[in-house]
RNA sequence: GGCCUGGUGGCGGAGUGGUUACGCAGCGGACUGCAAAUCCGCGCACCCGAGUUCGAUUCUCGGCCAGGCCUCCA
């Protein structure tokens, strides 16, 4: 089995070929820590770190590196601090800490580096002075820009060419730029921002830079694989490319480009400068994160994705299916630890998770309706297949359980004891009456044979 | 204006040059004190037009619609 992978750079699928099979790298473009994460912002967290899990089955969990950046020096995050009169340190710091909380509830597993632009400054100053060097920048009005004649593929990711650019272009272009494509490496910091000391002059760095700085420090040139949201194609990711191709590194920049589709509210993308945002912080409060997480997978990474109440509720009914499959085979022996071929299949072709999860269902169809040995192996391999991308860790009964305290469930409980007996009794009367009870609480009873299990009702 | 995506059943969502996955919802049946689950079965779709083809939802062209990027943005 071969992985697949969409090259936004070939614009088609391509076998994944590793520089280095003992040392595969990938980087992915983090946050900004100025707020917290919406769950637009979480569909690459989790798209990509079902790559880097494949990837370390394919390689090994030692030999698979993986950088997200998180950017900590912004013009946004300069205006938190000021709206608070606190440092810009303590701003960062809340929205990164809640941040690693928030991607951790949705499963993502922690990246090997998490380079932060605050501590690379030393990288990105070197590089702006080796293209600087090698003519690939210029001065200009105690600005440094890039300047994109110096690379001829400048375009080649998103499909531009500079002049049709300059044909396009509906902003004003700065009078200090040579070409209106090029970009800025490093600008003075206005008063009260952060300033680091450079052979450029005293200021902060561009956008851009930082992700190759960081690249180039944390990864080695070039890298396997780079993702992100398909809207930092151009400018973004164009420009990373050029830089880094200029700054002394022409062996190649990144040998796959990975791009994942939007994450829309309505028609429209959700985006913090739309305010149509939902934060994940939020909804982790009132759905599973293993809920949100699947909703995310249940389309192709590629695909736009309209993020609705029902996603989330369709979610949670998938997630009720497999884990009831489950709970009811509590006393079959999970026989292998093996993912099943044709789930592998669906991932290894460009991360099919929609195909994958369909396969699920089949392992779970054939986990309540299969001889015991079929239902063995199935559990098996259900069970290594979810745990592979991220579900299906819990206990059965903790998911339906939910997130009933230890008092509420220690009630249910007596309540269910007391009702099995009534039952065990035939009296009808008394069972109805407890499950009227427990209705009210929010739980619905399954009776089975030898009693019952619980499972408390998703909030409205 | 330039560049780039995508339009599949009631909903979500894969995939394919010729029997159109899967999940949710719906319908019938089995099972069941009730309820749920499970099991068996059923129904329902490929934006429009032209072309290529024995045959197109799938390929080509045109159109319509929706969205993204071109400015911070996952």
């Amino acid at each position: 089995m071969t992985l697949r992978l969409y090259d936004t750079m070939a614009r088609d699928k391509r076998p994944f070929v590793p520089i280095d099979p003992a040392r595969v790298t990938m980087y992915v473009c983090g946050p900004t820590v100025y707020n917290y994460a919406h769950i637009g912002n979480a569909r690459p967290v989790v798209v990509f770190d079902v790559l880097f899990r494949l990837l370390r089955r394919l390689y090994g969990a030692d030999h698979v590196l993986y950088a997200a950046n998180v950017t900590d020096v912004d013009d946004k995050i300069n205006l938190k601090a000021a709206q608070e009169g606190v440092p810009i340190g303590t701003i960062t710091q809340r929205y990164l800490d809640a941040y690693h909380a928030d991607m951790s509830v949705l499963g993502a597993l922690a990246p090997t580096f998490e380079p932060r632009a605050t501590q690379t400054m030393d990288a990105i100053i070197a590089m702006i002075g080796r293209l600087v060097r090698g003519n690939a920048a210029y001065a200009a009005e105690g600005h440094v820009l890039f300047n994109t004649q110096a690379y001829s593929d400048y375009g080649k990711l998103s499909g531009r060419s500079l002049d049709e650019m300059i044909a396009g272009a509906r902003v004003e272009v700065a009078p200090y730029k040579q070409h209106p494509a090029d970009f800025v490496l490093w600008k003075p910091s206005k008063p009260g921002e952060l300033v680091w000391e450079s052979p450029f002059g005293p200021g902060r760095p561009g956008w851009h830079i930082e992700c190759s700085a960081m690249i180039e420090q944390t990864l080695g040139l070039p890298i396997d694989i780079h993702g992100g949201g398909n809207d930092l194609i151009f400018p973004h990711h164009e420009n990373e490319i050029a830089q880094g191709m200029c700054a002394d590194h022409a062996g190649g920049y990144a040998n796959y480009w990975l791009h994942n589709g939007f994450l829309n509210m309505g028609s429209r993308k959700m985006s913090k400068s739309l305010g149509n945002v939902e934060l994940v912080h939020e909804l982790i409060g009132r759905a599973p994160g293993e809920a949100l997480r699947w909703a995310l997978l249940a389309s192709h990474y590629r695909q736009p994705l309209a993020w609705t109440d029902d996603c989330v509720a369709q979610a949670r009914s998938s997630l009720d299916a497999l884990y009831g499959a489950l709970g009811r085979a509590a006393n079959v022996e999970a026989e292998g630890a093996e993912p099943s071929p044709a789930f592998l299949d669906a991932l290894f072709d460009d991360l099919n998770t929609p195909k994958a999860n369909a396969e699920l269902f089949a392992l779970a169809h054939r986990l309540e309706t299969g001889t015991l040995g079929e239902r063995a192996r199935a559990k098996g391999e259900l069970l290594a297949s979810g745990a592979l991308i991220g579900f299906l860790r819990a206990n059965p009964e903790a998911w339906f359980h939910g997130t009933a305290d230890v008092a509420l469930a220690a009630r249910i409980d007596a309540l269910i004891a007391q009702r099995v007996k009534a039952r065990a009794a035939k009296d009808w009367e008394s069972a109805d009456r407890i499950r009227a009870e427990l209705t009210a609480l929010d739980v619905e009873v399954m009776d089975n044979a030898t009693g019952a299990v619980w499972r408390l009702k998703a909030p409205a």
